[in-house]
DNA sequence: TATGAATGAGGTTTCATTCAT
DNA sequence: TATGAATGAAACCTCATTCAT
């Protein structure tokens, strides 16, 4: 159970610190440093730096999968809104995981690429799907709605991740929700 | 005259070079060899990697300013089906650049940071410019089209990179056309 | 304690190799060769190669300040021939230390400048004092005695190093004693 | 003669450069900087770095022994005072030279050792020998006087240097006719 | 007589990883 | 379960030198 800790020390402290220099910047020194614990119990922990981060951002994709089932299960079909809150407040909850998902998202050079890949592929899924669903709530037929494929559901996840970061950065004063409203603004 | 030569094969091996390992693991030496020269003329050229990235960076967005500017300039107001289309051409004009810019848009440690934030925020007003032009086209007052945001600007530029990348990665059988039409699909 | 073990076999072999090569000519490479350990020990224990010759000079000046100190405990005041003679033998104890600290006293673009300032200040404050004394041995007032200021230290440390680098140098096959003999000749 | 003053330019420009950051650290791009000319006119000026240094160096020497023999002319012989004074008046003409030939005198890598030591051993025997005649002045018997060495002509010039480069340093306040005093008080 | 772009050997430093404790 | 000294491959960068003009 103090195994379990120290994992979870640690894969918190490489965030914050890969949030800081990116991870090819992150240093196992410094991210040893971050968690309280000497270099050598990252060894011990995990079997390498790579996994390290493989962790982080399989567990980043995964939550937020987690995050749009239940969105999406607590809401009609098709209830987009929800769908985007849902992500804005999961990225709001660790934003510097959000940074690194964001920075990684694209990345094909990483060892932890395929791992990673499928990940993602089932969060855009789901934005695929929500889409297809607020399609026939509108009144199109199925065959209609399947003209909505993963591209659109990446589109979505860019849209949501753009606007979060350039809150982030730039409009923290202002409240999340107005984020919400700018993103469902591009849907008029 | 060679020189002027020199540094464009320089960047353009450097963009070649982090598009395969990300720019932290792109190396002088592999830059080098990509663009045919010596390592110690890329130093005669750039004062270090970073002062080549920036540059490599700040044309990135520099070239999509004038691409977006040009095609709001071919169209009536509002025009955002042209503007996303140029946007996308432009990105598959150089993937590699665009993967790079991708992936660091939003980080913040980087020493060409704020240089490029000027880039990006030239780049973002210029979407929202196109999104309050459409909204008054639409028949809403110019009180009612400010308020949108350059939130809502990142949010179009997230969408088409999230779409754009998805379809470089995965979708490349298709043509560049339908990449469009799912990032104007959110709009409905 | 492996460790400061480690630390001083580096400083050892640095004052050896740059004995050789001078300073600036000494490479980290060379160093680590000669100490027995891997170069990346060398920064494991120092933060730099500077790091390493500001702890080698500090050393040597602070080492140099004792010697001087406990001769003058051992000797009536003004005893110059004593304090001469404790500098030639610590001198000689480490030839390779005496070569650079000689070479580098007076500049003042290196790193650790200032503090090696100190330690210097303090050993020519030595000899100006003794000086002092034996001016009062011989008669004079303590005003007149005065009269020798930090510039005369500065004289006698530069004899006795010139003399010193003279036989080391030179004139091997002769006692160490004509040295002495030959700077106090100065005082005729 | 344009060739002649470009080659002036040059060592002078060494010399200054050379004075902050010692032989090893002056480059040959900040070396032509502060000349005025290209790097490529110094390689056509001189066969290399190297080249221009012991141009320097034994320039430096040789000048020294032409103002101490120039200055043992005017005096009667065993003129010690005379000829320190020549020698701190040489050394303040050109404070960077003297700095660059204190730390250098006693360096054996360097390739123009051989060279140097002439010059330099010449510098001495003119030390050793108003030595010999002082004390010849004195009543001593030439027998006696032959006691005195090379050495004492070295301890001579190294209590020269060191309470000139003292005062350079940290008396510049001070007129040279005091760094004068200290070095003959060495001498009661 | 002079130039400056280009070079590549060699320098300092970083850092993921290992291993004896 | 945890440690931290030690490692060495590989990174970034410097700089004396060359050469076509």
């Amino acid at each position: 159970m103090a195994r379990v800790n120290t994992r979870q020390l640690i894969t918190d402290a490489a965030v914050r610190v890969a949030a800081r220099h990116g991870i090819s910047g992150a240093s196992m020194d410094e991210i040893a440093v971050e968690a309280g614990v000497a270099k050598g119990s990252l060894y011990y922990n995990f079997a390498s730096k790579d996994a390290i981060f493989e962790r982080v951002m399989r567990d980043g994709f995964e939550r937020l999968g987690t995050v749009l089932s239940e969105a999406r299960q607590g809401e009609a079909p098709g209830a987009v809104r929800a769908v985007a809150w849902a992500t804005l407040r999961a990225l709001r909850t660790n934003p510097d995981l959000a940074r690194i998902m964001a920075a990684e998202v694209f990345r094909t050079d990483r060892p932890w690429h395929e791992a990673l890949e499928l990940a993602r592929g089932s969060v855009v899924v789901q934005y695929r799907d929500v889409l297809r669903e607020a399609r026939v709530a509108r009144g199109a037929t199925a065959a209609d709605a399947e003209q909505i494929t993963e591209t659109a559901g990446a589109a979505l996840f860019g849209a949501l991740a753009g606007a979060f970061l350039d809150w982030l950065l730039f409009r923290q004063d202002q409240p999340l929700e107005l984020v919400l409203d700018q993103v469902l603004a591009l849907g008029e």
